[in-house]
Formats: structure tokens, C-alpha cells, sequence
DNA sequence: CTGAAAGCGCTAACAA
DNA sequence: TTGTTAGCGCTTTCAG
């Protein structure tokens, strides 16, 4: 089965090969019944334009860089799923590119990538969605971009957020709502603008319910498991620990809970921990980890159309934000929780939209 | 900065187009003299070939599909990892594709897939490796593939392995050396061919011991930690439960140290624990998990490299395998252990070769 | 609204 | 060993 042409598309419709380009590139001018009659040839037989040919032809290449730098495989997996969703479904092929954020020619690398690849565009995930000076120059070079997650909402139509701060904010009051009042806080990695929102949730909801906020009760992280071990271990050795830690993201979450067991702490009777992100890691340690669901998928759909659009040159509406979601499992209980011995700590886990 | 064409190169040269052509293409039939002068040309524009208009033109595509439905991330991206950097030395390109091994259509998606983005070639990654129909489809439309640990060794020339079976026997020699005499064993899906090896390890080991294998220490597994939960609920239920489970895959025996947390036994003191793969979550558990480490990245290239010498017709060497190698952390430990307790739990990790 | 002709940058025959 | 000439299948002018 040889691939069909343009050709013999326009010439079972009986009209020129360029009539069938212009139905297949949606362009203007071409009158509705002509139209009917290709798109019915194209069917009949089966018709794909072949991607090199309208690449070496055209001005577009229908090519979209993913550009990435996380630890977190489940997240780059689920961004990486979420884009090609997209960019296939509008016949778009999604470039997988793995970079190092803190390679000083990375600018130099992607204005190359960008230019030999002839990309038509390019997502940016976090950490590069705070990479300043990526960013300058692909505003200055006129590529088309997105962000996912960047750090502030200052290019709102190249971005997508989530609401952080907000749900790390209820997160905040599910745990004073538990009677926990010495909550503690790990923060995340300073180069991860996103992650740093979600500190910011915490002190509304403090300041919300007229807590003190103490600064002894932060530490310092750096999204890896390992930094959760070691600000933990710095927060539950102080004489006046918290009864609750939430962190910046999962990963540290469960480095903070090794720390808890390895002290002889129970979860959650004698701490409860919270986390961010909700990665499969959160659902598979023990106790289950209590923790806020992000939509990266959806993000990243989100994040493919909005530069499938800025390609064609098309307007986009509002902002674009997605909402994360609670998610208790069994990691957080009642302060004092020692004395509530029938703290349920069943399998299943409920969804909080509301934590008052 | 307009692209650079073969044109230029040619001009600067001072040779046709067809002899640049043949330089990049490492044709024979071109005098080392002016071989040099084209490459000194190509290295003075910084030449790089357009890919669109080399797939447009010639037999080949230079794009290579990289086939999955692992619902592990960290697999998934360590085989990408390794099978991108491969292909882009080579200047070929990877299209990444998720697929599900239980459509019924898969076989002709992937043909469809194969004709309309033209690819070259294929890597197969597991359960796809297992999939006999759709390397039946293969084979009879001549696509060149390989397959990364596929269940047998009857296509060694487009496979590349590991020695699961050795690594797990001596796991289970390990797990013997410590004192254990009833050790378990969760099997892994019964449609992942690889991980099922895994289990005759463990049986080579019993019998070298002169152990005999009981049938109601073992129990079916389908490689998700909630399989492992289930497995291992049955197993701990029983009145002459195992001292050590040995689980494979990390995700199952997750869910086997849930279920041992649960019942308020202690990892390892009552029941030692160890799991295959080492994916990221075996260092994030607690305790954290003794495992084998599999060299995902690296068959991922070799398989990447495999496919591309197939491709380009040269002739491959012996069989393809990668050692596996187990990894001891703190949940495995002496049987009866609850009498030992100086047991250490250091944060550190050894290796083991040779576990006798 | 539609079509004819001229390439895009390269490889594939075929000559020389 | 090298060069010439056609295309690959499409988009892009530019005319009708």
C-alpha cells in the first residue's frame, strides 16, 4: 500500500492539488460543495499529508519542543502525555528535550535546537518556566513559547497556573482545623518559583486563623527526598517540635517521614505530614501521604493549546489556572492524636474541597 | 541566520552537491582529499543537514518509535533517557509513543503509525516485548525492531536483556544466607514475560539449598502496589507465614511492607522485605527497600544502538545482556531478628556481587 | 474562488 | 572518483 499523494486526492475531487492544500490547511476561499468533495476524497482514500513535505515547503515545521528538567519522572511522564494528547490531535509532533537548567549555554543550546529543528514553538516546565534568562531570549528571538507553572503571572497568556497558594492555604486549615497549631513548613527549592507559591498559602492561613508564625517551625528544602531527611531532622530536633509538617512537595514529605519513623514517632498520632503534588510515590508509603493533587496532565494540554494558538496566531481568552485539589489519606490525624486511638486509618482516601 | 544549505557547503568546497551529499552520508567513493575539504566546509557554515528535506528525498526517515505502556514512570523515562541520547548521535530522531497492549488494534495502529510517519524502525519496550502478535506483524512486514527484555532468547539478534534470573536467585541465596528458611515469593504479571523470570530465580536458589518449595509461600501478583498489598494481606494471614518476601517488582513490595506496617509487624525485625527494579521509590520508603537495580538506561541505548545497526544493515555481535545487581538497604535482615537488635539501620547502601 | 508553475533541500539514479 | 539531472510531496507565489 503506497502512500497517497496530494495528487491523487485532486484528482478523484477533480480539482487542483492546491485547492486540496487549501482544505487541508483550513485556509479561505473555497466554496463549501468544492470543499465537501475533497474532504470526501481525502476520506476515501485515506489521505495524511506528509509531514517532510510540508516541513521542507512551508514555513511551519508542525514541530513542538517539550523542554524539561525535573527529578520527578511521574511528573514529566504526565506533562509529557498531556502535550502529545494535543499536539497530535492537531496533527503537531511534540520533541522530546531533556535540558540542565544550570547549563550556562543552555540559551545557546535551545536557540540552536530551536533553529535547526525549525520548531514551530516551545513548552517550558519547571524549572525552566523560571529560567530568566530563557526566557528573555525567546522573547527576543520572537519563538513562540508557553510556560507551565511559571513563577509569577506577569506573560499571563503564555502561562498556565494552578492555584498553590490557594490549596496550600486550605491544606494550612485542614491541619489547624485538626487542632494542630505548631505547624511546621519545609520549603522547596529556591530555583522553583511555583513551589515557592505554596509557602506563601501557608502563611495566609496562618495569618488567616491569628497565628504567630514562628520562624523556627521552616526549613529549608530542596525538592529531593534527602533534603526532606535533613530539614526534618533539624525541625523534629528541636525541643518545641511541630505536631504537623507540611512540606513542598512529596518527595520531601516522605524523606520527612523516614525521619519521624527513624525517631520513633508514630503518623499520624505523634506528627502529622502533608505534602505536595500528589505523585504515585504518595499513595504507596505508610502511612498514605495526605497531599494536594495537582492537574499536571491537564496542565500540560492546557499548556500545548495555548501555544498550538499563539502559532497560528489565534486569541487566547483569560487566565489560564486549573485547580488543585486535597487529598487526605492517613498521614494527617488530630493533634494530641495520641489520646483519639480510634483515628480511623482506612485504605481509602477522600477528596476535600473545602477544609474550614 | 538563514539555514545553511548543501548548496553553500558545495560552493565553499568547490565540489558538486552530490559529493557533499556522499560526505554526510558516509558514502564510499569519495577521495579522503576532498572528503576533508567537505568536511572543513560543513564545519566552517556549521552546516547541519535539514532533516525534512533528506526524509522527503531519500529511502529513510531517520525517525525511530519508541513503543510503551509501562505504568511505571521512572521506566519509562530512563528507557526514553537512554534511547534519545543514542538516537541523537546518531542524528536520528525518537517519536515517543504511549500505547495500550490490550486494544485489539494496537497491531494495526502501530502499521498505520509505522506508514504514515514513515519510521524506520522500532524499540519495544515491556509488556510490548511480550506481545506476540504484534511482533508477528513486524516480522512479516520486514520493520526492523528490537525489544528490551523480552520473555525469551529466541530473537537474540533484536534483543537485549538482563540476567533477572541470576539476580534474583542470588537474592534469594541472600535472603538464605541470613537466616531465612520460609521466604515468599509474589509473583509478577502473568503478561510481563520478564518479570516472570524473575521467579525462577528464586526457585533455582530454593533448589540449590535444597529447600523445598512450598506452594502456599508464593502468591500471583500483577505488579502494582495494590497487588502487592493483596498478595501480601494472604500471605501474612496465614498461620506458618514467611520470615521474607521477596516481590517482583518495587511497586508490590511497597505494598507487602504496607500491609506488614499494618499488622504491627516490624521491617526487617518479623519480616524481611526486598523488591526488583529499584525505581526511585525503593529509597523513599521506610524502611528503605533491598532490591536490585536494573540498568534501564543502558539497555535502553544498547537496544537503541541495536536497532540502528539493523537498520543500516551492519551485522551485530553476541547476545545482548546487562547485569543486574542487587542493592541492600534496611528491609532485609537476619531471620528471627527480633534477637538481634543491634541491627543496624544506617542511611547508606552497599552493593553486593556476589551474595553467597 | 481556483489553478499553474516554481521551488523547499536533499537523495537517487545515471552519466561522465 | 565525481557531477548532472530528476524528482520526493507539499506550500507559495502569482495569474486567472
Amino acid at each position: 500500500m503506497r502512500k497517497t499523494t496530494i495528487e491523487e486526492v485532486a484528482a478523484l475531487a477533480r480539482v487542483s492539488i492546491k485547492t486540496v492544500s487549501r482544505v487541508i490547511n483550513d485556509e479561505p476561499n473555497v466554496r463549501e460543495s468544492t470543499r465537501l468533495k475533497v474532504v470526501d476524497a481525502i476520506e476515501r482514500l485515506g489521505y495524511r499529508p506528509d509531514q517532510s513535505a510540508r516541513r521542507l515547503a512551508g514555513a511551519r515545521s508542525y514541530l513542538v519542543g517539550l523542554l524539561y528538567d525535573n527529578p520527578s519522572a511521574s511528573y514529566v511522564i504526565d506533562i509529557q502525555t498531556g502535550a502529545l494528547d494535543r499536539c497530535r490531535a492537531e496533527s503537531y509532533e511534540l520533541l522530546i528535550n531533556p535540558c540542565n537548567y544550570k547549563n550556562p549555554d543552555l540559551c545557546a543550546e535551545i536557540e540552536n535546537l530551536v533553529g535547526h529543528a525549525r520548531l514551530d514553538g516551545l513548552i517550558l516546565t519547571p524549572p525552566l518556566s523560571d529560567h530568566q534568562n530563557l526566557i528573555a531570549m525567546l522573547r527576543e528571538q520572537e519563538i513562540p513559547f508557553v510556560m507551565v507553572a511559571p513563577p509569577d503571572d506577569s506573560d499571563a497568556v503564555r502561562s498556565v497556573f494552578t492555584n498553590d497558594r490557594e490549596a496550600s492555604c486550605e491544606m494550612t486549615r485542614y491541619l489547624l482545623s485538626l487542632g494542630h497549631e505548631r505547624i511546621g513548613y519545609i520549603l522547596g527549592h529556591p530555583d522553583h518559583g511555583a513551589v515557592g507559591t505554596r509557602y506563601l498559602g501557608y502563611r495566609d492561613a496562618l495569618a488567616h486563623a491569628g497565628i504567630r508564625f514562628q520562624k523556627g517551625l521552616m526549613d529549608q528544602g530542596y525538592n529531593s527526598f534527602r533534603s526532606g531527611e535533613d530539614a526534618a531532622r533539624r525541625l523534629l530536633g528541636k525541643k518545641n517540635r511541630p505536631t504537623a509538617i507540611l512540606c513542598g512537595n512529596d518527595e520531601m514529605a516522605a524523606g520527612a517521614m523516614k525521619v519521624a519513623h527513624e525517631m520513633g514517632l508514630s503518623i499520624p498520632e505523634d506528627l502529622s505530614v502533608a505534602g505536595f503534588d500528589d505523585v504515585p510515590l504518595a499513595g504507596q508509603i505508610w502511612p498514605s501521604l495526605t497531599t494536594i493533587r495537582q492537574p499536571i496532565r491537564e496542565m500540560a494540554e492546557r499548556a500545548a493549546d495555548l501555544l498550538l494558538k499563539q502559532i497560528r496566531g489565534e486569541a487566547v481568552s483569560g487566565l489560564q489556572s486549573i485547580r488543585s485539589t486535597l487529598v487526605i489519606r492517613d498521614s494527617t490525624g488530630p493533634a494530641y492524636g495520641g489520646l483519639s486511638v480510634e483515628h480511623k486509618r482506612a485504605g481509602g482516601q477522600k477528596e476535600v474541597t473545602d477544609a474550614g
